[in-house]
RNA sequence: GCCCCCUUCGUCUAUCGGUUAGGACACCAGGUUCUCAACCUGGGAAGGUGGGUUCGACUCCCGCAGGGGGCGCCA
């Protein structure tokens, strides 16, 4: 790369829930590729999806990132020659080249509705075609597509694909890669509410802002024919792709929050430092000339090599990570080991925050610290038969630890009167007294059936950790024997959102 | 079902045609220590499978199997 061409790559969450730790190691590699080759690394937000786009999580994505010191030379906060950098902000941008597209015939409305799609993809599966849009609004003459959008009838813009032929494209860690356009389906780039889809707005962004090169995860590799095609419907240059390698589930599959902690915010709230993160997340799927492993960031990023990634699935493992964290915790000398653990959880505003829960109850301060310390601990150590209380039994036990898992995943605000608001509705739903409900709770959570104040508790401890705990808990449950085993957690799943959709009571026994 | 990607110890990986296949985490044993960690020493542990190519394959090619991903008006 010379002076007048630097490299520039990106990271682009999409702020729809807790930040993921698969964003964190993909921005790793995207910022120790783009520091060894001297370039501009961007944060961009991909809130393009605005049913699921929340504000909270947008803050929690730069907070983790920030945590985990990937410095971003441009981004919604920073700003930079190339913003904005919130893909919401940047919505005419998309309208106007999708249009153009469909100007050019390389892309058509399609008015085709959303009952008649589910119709196409039933027959599909049914005749084990190909799943994928007919082009049935293909064949309408532009003349008549242009009336009908100018009346306002609903619809979406739908990019054209090639009737034969494959797509080749190049992959700078796997190389050449080809796939039938049979195999690639009409992909919508406009929603009906105007925005733009990822396949469209990444494309037209990864341009405009002169991203040269794209470091993402494999599970893009099958979508990267549309983008190919659209850099070439647009007349553009393509960056390079590498598709990196997904992070894995002990068991092989995709890293995921049911089975794993994946927040990065929870390593953060569970003691792990940073550097020992960045470096153990280093090492998945890739390895230093010099095979050492215990390795700054700065040395990554002086090193960095994209021919050195590796493309087995690596399986995410916490004992390592944790071995690395006591290494660097051994090596730091006291006085940073007291200024780290003080802005982790030993501070003062933390203190202020719990001490109004144990005020009440505490006669002396030798009280203080054994009544609390759940709130300094990752996995709390109880009897799992503890978890069972009253007329609860263990499976049904399970069952509401599961259900309050969803529920705690799908809320957005965290306070502890939202939390409040979810155990009154489960309390309402089981027909139990709250008090009965909660006493698993308490066990799973503070460690005890008799605590502090629960919701408070839980608001302190966060939400990551809060269901870790509940993760904790069900582990500690199928260890006595009381699991809900894939099918029957399927079905329970599907019972439950029936009855919540529908509002009606809902027992679990 | 179709398409694509992947395949070295349990896990993360080194190896880029010739090595006793190396290291790390975990595990086991011993040592050290007021306990426990930490630390030190040692140990068990791997190239999915069948064909090629080659004097010689973990390494290159093909088939199969296994794993993963994708097939949304999600990203």
């Amino acid at each position: 790369m010379t002076a007048s061409n630097p490299i520039r790559t990106r990271i682009a969450p999409s702020p729809t829930g807790a930040p993921h730790i698969g964003t964190a190691y993909i921005a790793l590699f995207n910022y120790a590729f783009t520091k060894r080759m001297g370039g501009q690394f961007i944060l961009r937000i991909e809130d393009t999806d605005q049913t699921r786009y929340t504000r909270e999580s947008e803050n929690a994505i730069l907070e983790a990132l920030r945590w985990m010191r990937l410095a971003w030379d441009e981004g919604p906060d920073v700003g930079g020659p190339f913003g904005p950098y919130r893909q919401s902000e940047r919505f005419a941008m998309y309208r106007d080249h999708g249009l153009r597209l469909v100007e050019a015939g390389h892309a058509y409305p399609c008015f085709c509705t959303g009952a008649r799609l589910v119709k196409l993809r039933e027959e599909q599966v049914k005749t084990k075609a190909n799943p994928g849009y007919d082009g049935h609004c293909e064949s309408i003459p532009p003349e008549e597509a242009r009336r009908r959008v100018a009346a306002g009838e609903l619809h979406v813009v739908r990019m054209k694909i090639p009737a034969d032929g494959e797509c080749v494209f190049r992959d700078r860690i796997r190389g050449e890669i080809k796939i039938a356009w049979t195999g690639v389906d009409r992909q919508v780039l406009l929603k009906s509410d105007g925005y733009p889809t990822y396949h469209l707005a990444n494309v037209v962004d990864d341009h405009l802002m002169g991203i040269t090169h794209v470091l993402r995860g494999e599970e893009w590799i099958s979508s990267t024919p549309k983008h190919v095609l659209l850099y070439k419907y647009f007349g553009w240059e393509a960056p390079e792709f590498a598709h990196l390698p997904l992070l894995r589930n002990p068991d092989k599959s995709k890293l995921s929050k049911r089975k794993n902690p994946t927040g990065i915010l929870y390593y953060r709230d569970a003691g792990y430092l940073p550097e020992a993160l960045n470096n153990y997340l280093g090492l998945m799927a890739y390895s230093m000339p010099d095979g050492r492993e215990i390795f700054s960031f700065d040395e990554l990023a002086a090193t960095f090599d994209l021919d050195r990634v590796s493309l087995g699935g690596p399986v995410f493992d916490l004992q390592k990570l944790a071995n690395f964290n006591g290494q660097y915790l051994r090596r730091m000398d006291v006085r940073a080991l007291a200024d780290r653990a003080t802005s982790w959880k030993l501070n003062p505003s933390l203190w202020q925050r719990i001490l109004p829960l144990v005020q009440p109850r505490i006669n002396t301060f030798s009280e203080l610290v054994p009544m609390t310390a759940y709130f300094f601990a990752d996995q709390l150590h109880y009897p799992p038969a503890a978890l069972i209380t009253g007329d609860i039994d263990g499976l049904r036990t399970a069952r509401l630890l599961k259900i309050a898992q969803w529920e705690i995943e799908k809320t957005a605000a965290w306070t502890s009167e939202v939390i409040k608001a979810i155990f009154i509705g489960m309390a309402e739903k089981e027909t139990l007294k709250l008090k009965t409900l909660l006493m698993p709770f308490f066990v799973a959570i503070t460690g005890a059936p008799v605590s502090l104040p629960l919701f408070e508790s839980m608001e302190i401890l966060g939400k990551d950790m809060v269901l870790r705990r509940l993760q904790y808990a069900l582990e500690a449950l199928a260890g006595q024997g009381f699991t809900i085993k894939g099918k029957e957690l399927k079905q329970l799943e599907a019972v439950y959102e029936a009855a919540c959709a529908a509002s009606k009571t809902f027992i679990t026994s």
